[in-house]
DNA sequence: GTTGACCTTCCAGTAACTGGAAGCACTATC
DNA sequence: GATAGTGCTTCCAGTTACTGGAAGGTCAAC
């Protein structure tokens, strides 16, 4: 397969799939053309890096996710460790955003949204 | 006032308000030395951009809103805009977020986090 | 043989800083 | 006056995960 098969196929970009093997997460061979021909192992694991992508997993962890599939000798803690970490970020960014949506919703009600000057959310930004 | 003084009355790490003045953000004129000399106007806006960046505004966002709170002539339902379309990508964010959360946690919950290989984890990464 | 689609590499740009090096400036102390 | 320590300056590089685009080689079809 080339690269374009794999991307239709993994869903991935083939700008992102030759960025994923400059940076070590795949490594297809050549053919005599210098074209990167994929196995069905390498569509896997583009899959797989897709769906852990998906989930926001970060490239990082995806390499240790990705290590870890293909140690036998793996321990589940070793997975449910890295995803437990990573729930909890997302956790952090959601009560974040959270609080952020809740300030903004609080003051573009606030504003009259009209042709004139006064505005509650320049004067909150503006508070001393 | 230096770069040290506003950065603790603002909030914001000297090097951030170095990047602010790069970026056009905000101009201190310089002293003597070479130093850059801020007054309670510079002071004023800095305090403005860092509660407009807590609230998840963009450097571009926070451009345009500086703009708006320094223009007499403007008109409230342009700030209104800005805010509403900030606000509707928080709340997309959090949905993506609250999405991978969802799944996540299930995975999580599933996996039972022992010395065993065998994990649900990996196995819906690289479900079919 | 030529068109068009697909492949290659390489370079630059994105967002918003952050860290670090090299080198002045200022203040306090001995 | 020398020195130490802190604070200021600029400049360069690195971060994350791609993405766009240019210049050019390859392949299949007509």
């Amino acid at each position: 397969m080339n690269i374009g098969d794999v991307a239709s196929k993994s869903g991935l970009p083939a700008k992102t799939i030759r960025y994923y093997e400059e940076i070590g997460l795949v490594c297809p061979p050549r053919g005599e053309n210098g074209y990167r021909s994929f196995g069905e192992d390498e569509l896997h694991k583009l899959a797989f890096l897709g769906r852990a992508r998906a989930l926001g997993f970060s490239i990082e962890d995806c390499r240790i996710l990705l290590a870890l599939y293909e140690d036998d000798g793996r321990e589940s803690a070793q997975v449910k460790k890295v995803a437990e970490d990573h729930l909890k970020r997302i956790e952090e960014k959601i009560a974040q955003l959270q609080s952020m949506r809740s300030t903004l919703k609080h003051l573009v009600s606030s504003c009259a949204g009209d042709n004139r000057p006064n505005c509650p959310i320049l004067n909150d930004l503006a508070r001393d």
